[in-house]
DNA sequence: TATCCACCGGAAGATGGGGTAT
DNA sequence: ATACCCCATCTTCCGGTGGATA
């Protein structure tokens, strides 16, 4: 058994040329369907070229629409074309940089300023910021990625300070902020204040359709895999089941990875419609697993509760989880496991977070003299199959 | 039309664990 | 050792909330 796990990973790979090609993190030099964006970032950016501060901007649209590949590209460009620019581009991902310090330390780092990772007070790094700002005397252009998890925490102050930096700002120095969300409504949700001095230009970006999602398979298939390895059907059935729940770029390219890493270690010639259905299925599953596995105690505990409890509901023993329903059941865990329990409160938000990463499916139940809840309407997987894996992982019951 | 259920979810503060500076 | 910083997570407090029911 070892032995051939050994033999399978020492196959001389038939298919896969190059890997890298097949991650999302890779940036190919044309972007399918994005074209319009492209044009649209480009020429806001062409303000730079008369050296004038070109607009804040905003992308939005859901995961996988291209809006951080859109940016980057772009950015290349100008700094491959104009390697001159009286400008400088400073790319910040907020999932880790997600409050204002961070952030702010990652700025200082970019303008070659050294600042402890915390620590200090935040004051003391923005004036070193703005130091240094002036020092280098050229326009900034910002890029904040994934901004809803900074404004979450931080409501915006952030982008309101740097945006009014601006206003005392000399002639020849600008800050363009280029802010990149998953939620359309995320403007609407800064207050007021920050609002009225922070009006971007409102880039929109889509999900693919199924021909777009074609292209760019086709487009990773031609770079990543070795000439004539796959059938052009399995990049159909590919972007069509995508196109279909999601439009998620990353996911159709995730699941021809999976593909043809299935054909490979099948030491298959080519990569077929077969794989490409296996592929689709599992790599849902693989990533839900790795969701559970990252996930801490008490979430746990409690989605546990909820697997139990879906499933007696599936035998009619339990007409509608709720939360309260919830909470009984997951402090009975907890104390079975001596763990003390969380306040409901907290059970109520973790409900949330289990949500928003796509473990469960919540609707609200407005139950009149009933009172009002969230009930959970479905999981990510059968109840029964949520249980057998939070077994496996120690917790028993 | 007032009441009331069974929670919701914002705000603020406590806790504890990371760090720097002197 | 002491006095500051930052920050994630959780608790406490509490004013809502939609619609069935009286």
């Amino acid at each position: 058994m070892m032995e051939e796990f050994i033999r399978s990973y020492r196959v001389k790979p038939l298919i896969i040329k190059d890997k890298r090609v097949l991650r999302d993190s890779y940036i190919p030099s044309s972007l399918p369907g994005r074209e319009e964006q492209i044009n649209t970032f480009h020429n806001i950016l062409a303000d730079l070229l008369v050296d004038s501060p070109p607009d804040h901007t905003s992308f939005t649209g859901k995961p996988g629409t291209g809006k951080t590949a859109v940016a980057k590209h772009v950015i290349n460009k100008y700094k491959k074309e104009y390697p001159d620019l009286r400008a400088k581009f400073i790319y910040v991902n907020c999932s880790q940089a997600n409050t204002a310090y961070r952030v702010m330390y990652q700025l200082n780092r970019a303008l070659q300023v050294l600042v402890p990772p915390s620590g200090y007070p935040y004051d003391v790094l923005y004036d070193k910021f703005v130091d240094a700002f002036y020092q280098l005397n050229k326009r900034l252009v910002v890029v904040l990625d994934e901004v809803d998890l900074l404004v979450r925490r931080d409501g915006g102050r952030l982008i309101y300070s740097l945006s009014r930096l601006n206003y005392d700002l000399p002639e020849e120095l600008s800050l363009t902020l280029v802010v990149i969300s998953n939620t359309a409504d995320f403007l609407e949700r800064l207050d007021p204040r920050t609002r009225s001095s922070f009006e971007p230009t409102r880039i929109i970006f889509p999900p693919y359709k199924q021909p777009q999602l074609y292209q760019i398979l086709h487009q990773r298939a031609e770079l990543g895999l070795k000439p004539g390895t796959w059938e052009n059907e399995a990049l159909h059935v590919i972007a069509a089941k995508v196109a279909q729940e999601s439009g998620d770029a990353r996911r159709a390219i995730d699941v021809l990875r999976m593909a043809a890493e299935l054909a490979e270690k099948e030491g298959a010639g080519k990569l077929t419609v077969d794989h490409a259905r296996k592929a689709l299925d599992t790599v849902n599953e693989e990533e839900i697993a790795i969701t559970i596995r990252t996930l801490p105690l008490h979430h746990r505990l409690i989605l546990a509760a909820i697997a139990e409890l879906m499933e007696m509901k599936s035998r009619q023993k339990v007409d509608r989880v709720s939360t309260g329903r919830i909470y009984r059941e997951y402090r009975d865990k907890a104390n079975k496991m001596m763990v003390s329990p969380l306040t409901m409160r907290r059970v109520s938000g973790i409900l949330r977070e289990l949500e928003a990463q796509g473990l469960i499916e919540i609707v609200m139940d407005y139950g009149g003299a009933r009172g009002n809840t969230k009930v959970v309407k479905a999981m990510a997987l059968p109840p029964l199959e949520m249980k057998k894996l939070l077994a496996s992982m120690g917790l028993i019951f």
